[in-house]
DNA sequence: GCAAAAGTGTTTAATATACACCCATGA
DNA sequence: TCATGGGTGTATATTAAACACTTTTGC
């Protein structure tokens, strides 16, 4: 089949950089290029924009395509239009950034690629196309947004300790924080549910477990509150 | 001349949210539509990309054509990719927002546009496509925005007064702040160079100019300092 | 009983806020 | 001389930062 238009085309693509915490260890979802160009080449999962289809739905699909990841927490990260920057043509690829807590979302290779795989932050090896420059803009968004919008509720799982939380917060801001300050800090913003329940397995004394309330912090920003840590 | 590819494509534009300040009133540039659809409409400037061009150039170009501005600050906004958007095909709109000040550039009207013209944001008409939602997207992006990034400079003339800049970040912030405390603290930050000179022509005592030092930001920001109003 | 992390308060410094008057200038 | 905005300081309240020990639990 084929389409034809009046003027050349640029393709659209969309991209997703999906942040998952790992043991306290954060990590980026890559896939393996199946196809040229970059064929073999570690790429962020992504793909080609439908007619018709919401620029999001594309970056949804893809991600289900490539990864089998369903129903995560997505956010537009920035839209990358420089014309060299696919080989081929013009590619302008829409980058998304997904936030996932590996426990509760479990990743399976798929078509499109051969493997998927979490990479340490750190040892990310060299990606297709611009992709480490998209990764290390979504790097920046992630610690620039993370200080100011709860969003990092969405890397742990639904109950999770005071302990975890501050962990992913030294990981992201790249510097520790001192315990008690923390945990008053957090707990006067008066956004997490204390449970009845405390964690298990553990080989000292078990932390009591909270989870985020989503309306409460809802109302509150409502009310022109801020959360800013 | 005719373009065929394998796969249905999405058109791609670039569309341009100018602020700017007139007299302490922020406003914002539209363009009347000279063709279908939304013929007559006022909607933001911008275009379609073309192929081989960075997207951001895009902008900029259509800036230029429709409007005659050049040169001015830019920055990517969102892309809106709703497959409805535009009720010809599925458009995916990559929106920028620029500001100026207006003592320094020149608004002519120009061939795409059989009109261009500021309006006050309160007063903005309804828009062509989902302008009235870039719009939206762009204002409240820029009152995010200002309070810590001095962006706001880019609205007033290279030499200002205090009480100008003090009345910009009212005017964006809608809200009045204490004139001995935003002084003190915008001083403080050391990112404005004290000019020997002083306004003109007003019919009360004339206030101090001052300029906005960029090289200090830049100086200060990488030493991880922030402004924050 | 010891290793490992949970949990908890106070003091001090820095920052933000609230607030009012005299001064210089041009009309 | 009056209207208009320029320019300035201090006291108080709030928030951030620094800091150490006791408790619980599993091994």
């Amino acid at each position: 089949m084929k389409y034809t238009y009046t003027h050349p085309r640029p393709a659209v693509t969309a991209d997703c950089v999906v942040f998952g915490l790992d043991d306290e260890d954060l990590k980026v979802l890559l896939i393996q290029r199946d196809n040229a160009p970059f064929e073999g080449c570690w790429a962020l999962p992504g793909g080609f924009a439908r007619v018709g289809e919401a620029i999001e739905e594309t970056a949804r699909r893809e991600l289900a395509e490539e990864t089998g990841l369903k129903g995560v927490f997505l956010e537009q990260l920035y839209t990358f239009g420089d014309p060299h920057r696919d080989p081929r043509e013009h590619v302008i690829t829409v980058a998304y950034f997904a936030l996932v807590n590996l426990a509760a979302h479990t990743v399976r290779p798929d078509t499109d690629a051969r493997n998927a795989a979490w990479f340490e932050i750190e040892d990310v090896p060299e990606l297709a196309f611009d992709h480490n420059r998209i990764l290390q803009t979504a790097c920046q968004r992630l610690r620039g947004k993370i200080r100011y919008v709860p969003i990092g509720f969405e890397l742990l799982p639904r109950k999770f300790t005071l302990r975890q939380l501050q962990q992913l917060y030294e990981k992201i801001l790249d510097r520790t924080l001192d315990k008690r300050n923390f945990r008053k800090k957090i707990l006067k913003m008066d956004i997490l549910a204390e449970l009845d329940e405390i964690e298990t397995d553990v080989a000292h004394r078990a932390a009591r477990l909270y989870s985020f309330d989503k309306r409460k912090y809802d109302r509150m920003t409502e009310e022109g509150f801020n959360f800013e840590l």
